[in-house]
DNA sequence: TATTGTTATACTCTATAACTATA
DNA sequence: TATAGTTATAGAGTATAACAATA
């Protein structure tokens, strides 16, 4: 992989049949066998942007975490939508999708499709007979479990590049920018 | 927005008609005149992990410069080709897809797109007539300066966050993340 | 009238596979 | 046979608008 630092694919897909990879992450393409190198390529003033590094690492930690969750059958989506229901137990679904950024809309097909493979239950409530509670079955929070367990060996990984040092300092100026920027 | 520490929208779409949003960015939703507040949603340990953060920053400063550039009319991803073919002129579609970590077939478009709007000329070259050779035209660079102007304001505000002592620091870590997550 | 969730529809970005024209 | 670029097609994730049921 290499720039996406505009828009990055969701989930690692690596290019199979049409494009020759240099497997490194780096930015120069490797000479192969004795072959002329291929050039060089210029990212200009955008390797020393913030923005330009945020969207990198980003991408590069997301696709290392889609990785892990395809390992358990899911994708990285899931674990979101499986997270907020299991520490919201009865949770809307307008809350969900508020929660999650999302219109309600975007959120029919996920519930659904959790629906169906058993993780999370629909429940209509008594008094609003509108809306539903949800919340997730025993299958639901095992697989909750397996893809928290993938996060907790990612997030080893991630603790590891940065260091115990930075980590703290780390972090608090991402929610900053989180909260902050407009 | 809120949580989208999966899979984001590109670029900023607010919903405008089916979601009641709180306008605040943080997590507890507003209680307005008088109603009981909402239930505060929770996040579990994922406030406290890096990727999460990362995601979250990351999303925010992406919109943020999402609609910094669709003032000028063009969306990011037009950030990022135009700036790799200035910075690469002559580039080839291929060398250009292997550089934005994509299919080439995904660049297809991308680069029609901008040779019809006159921002990009092709030309096929001599020794081997397969291949185009990118630059950017008169009104292409034009752009580039335009949406680098952009950038550079979204730069000076998250520089502005994230405050000159632990800027240096902070790229550094991104790096390290891009460089070294599997 | 307002809200919850669904449906219909469309858009963006991306990929894979097969094709063409060249090498 | 291999490569550069195109075309056809598909899929994931998202949105808007309109709707039915309910409040």
């Amino acid at each position: 992989m290499a720039v996406q630092f505009i828009n990055g694919p969701v989930v690692e897909r690596r290019a199979k049949t049409n494009v020759a990879r240099n497997g490194s992450r780096g930015v120069k393409p490797r000479a192969k066998n004795g072959e002329a190198a291929a050039k060089p390529i210029s990212f200009g003033p955008l390797a020393a942007w913030i923005g330009f590094n945020l969207r990198m690492a980003q991408e590069t930690a997301f696709q290392a975490f889609s990785r892990r969750s395809q390992e358990v059958g899911e994708s990285p989506g899931r674990f979101a939508t499986l997270t907020l229901i299991a520490r919201n137990p009865g949770i809307s679904q307008t809350e969900l999708s508020q929660a999650a950024g999302r219109d309600k809309s975007s959120l029919t097909p996920v519930v659904e499709d959790l629906v169906r493979r058993g993780m999370v239950e629909r429940a209509r409530t008594r008094d609003d007979r509108r809306t539903y509670r949800l919340n997730l079955t025993t299958a639901g929070k095992k697989t909750l479990t397996q893809l928290t367990r993938c996060a907790r060996r990612h997030e080893r990984n991630l603790d590891a590049v940065i260091g115990p040092r930075d980590r703290k300092r780390f972090i608090q100026i991402l929610k900053k920018i989180a909260a902050e920027i407009e």
